[in-house]
DNA sequence: GTTGAGCGTT
């Protein structure tokens, strides 16, 4: 199982790097980095012509061993489950036969030469399972990285205090992988995670009489490994496509694996729709373990939700996030700061739920995270000059706890 | 034997 590859930490770029080149890189290193055994090094590797649905212009995907992973291909196309080509003689569409692992294109009798191909994406409504909530409008996909690679392990400025912390919120937790198919055996979800980076547990979760229960977790050796399996937007293990997330709940030291925090995105939120500005962030005060970021559309709102499947890393701290909602006109239990943003799962069973005005006329999406012209929030008057220096208050009442 | 949102007898 645990086959030593090369640390992949010192990395000594940031800074001077935007965001998008960041996500670049980690795409680059999945890519190299993807045999999981020693680097099996693609001194020149080819690579195939792919045409981007999204209109732009084609990306060459590297081949590895003479197929392409579909890590790889999934890197560049979220939800992409395989490659077609035109058949020049048919005039047909041929598809790239997967293996049966599902893990590689393999490629074609006459090779991956003179060819364009196409991607292949899961249906509207298998897609619509992969969002976070209930956005089902968004058919477009982006290239997305990750959001993170924060990790910096870097050993200068000694032992202050803020250093331990970081040290302490950079080890690599435990993922749960969910959706994974209830035939996939240990060996193939091991294998999986493998051809990302240093596997150094894995488990499918299974019941008394040994069948799969449907999840599993898996730990990497490193918090880099570790974004580069959550920078995935889509896996697929085994031929079924599954999500891999940090847990809720706590992790093994009983931390809190996620810290609903709130999310800094400035520039960083480039990385997942280029045309995003964060327009505004709201923190709470007293601090209450979440804030409101506010994009500048709802696109952009909803992509990073979907496609951070409502957990990201920043600076080696998980927070979750999801579209705000907004607060409603008669808030019988006092005002709750459209929370349930970041509290899916077990949590929403423990209230009520709570869905926008069913206003036709407003778009399909719930919302931006914050709008300042919902009832419960109005601007402070003055106006800044940094979109970090606005801040929203509550109306009404100006003891109001925030 | 089926299933498909979820959160783990370490």
């Amino acid at each position: 199982m645990a086959d030593n590859s090369p640390r992949d930490e010192p990395k000594t770029e940031d800074d001077a790097k935007s965001p998008l080149d960041e996500v670049k890189d980690i795409r680059k290193e999945a890519e190299l980095t993807q045999t999981g055994s020693a680097v099996k090094q693609v001194a020149d590797p080819e690579f195939i012509t792919v045409q981007d649905p999204t209109g732009e212009e084609p990306i060459e995907l590297p081949t590895d061993d003479g197929s392409v992973l579909m890590t790889t291909l999934q890197a560049s196309f979220p939800g992409a489950t395989g490659l077609k080509y035109k058949n020049p003689k048919t005039g047909a569409n041929r598809a790239v036969q997967v293996d049966p692992s599902g893990l590689r294109l393999l490629a074609p009798a006459d090779g991956w030469e003179d060819k364009t191909f196409n991607v292949i994406i899961a249906s509207q409504s298998e897609r619509v399972r992969a969002l976070s909530s209930a956005d089902a409008t968004s058919a477009k996909r982006r290239k997305v990285g990750s959001s993170d690679d924060s990790d910096s392990d870097d050993g200068r400025d000694g032992r202050s205090g803020r250093k331990r912390a970081v040290e302490r919120d950079s080890q690599p937790v435990d993922l749960i992988v969910l959706g994974v198919d209830f035939k996939t055996g240990d060996e193939c979800f091991q294998k999986y995670f493998e051809e990302i980076g240093t596997v150094v547990f894995c488990e499918i979760k299974r019941k008394s009489d040994g069948s799969s229960k449907g999840f599993g977790f898996v730990r990497m050796a490193s918090v880099g490994e570790q974004n580069k399996v959550l920078a995935i937007p889509q896996h697929m293990i085994d031929g079924r496509r599954c999500d891999v997330k940090v847990p809720d709940g706590r992790d093994k030291q009983g931390r809190p694996s996620i810290s609903r925090i709130f999310v800094v995105f400035g520039d960083e939120a480039k990385v997942y729709v280029e045309t995003a500005v964060v327009t505004d962030v709201f923190i709470p005060k007293p601090f209450r373990g979440f804030a409101f970021v506010t994009l500048s559309s709802a696109e952009a709102a909803e992509s990073i939700v979907s496609y951070s499947k409502g957990s990201l890393t920043v600076n080696g701290l998980s927070v979750g996030l999801s579209i705000a909602q907004p607060r409603e006109e008669n808030q019988p239990f006092g005002p709750d700061y459209g929370l349930p943003a970041g509290y899916r799962n077990r949590r929403d069973r423990e209230r009520p739920e709570r869905r926008i005005n069913q206003n036709e006329s407003h778009s399909p999406l719930p919302m931006p995270f914050v709008r300042q012209d919902f009832g419960g929030y109005r601007q402070q008057p003055q106006q800044q000059n940094s979109p970090l220096d606005r801040r929203y208050w509550p109306t009404g009442d100006s003891n109001r706890q925030w």
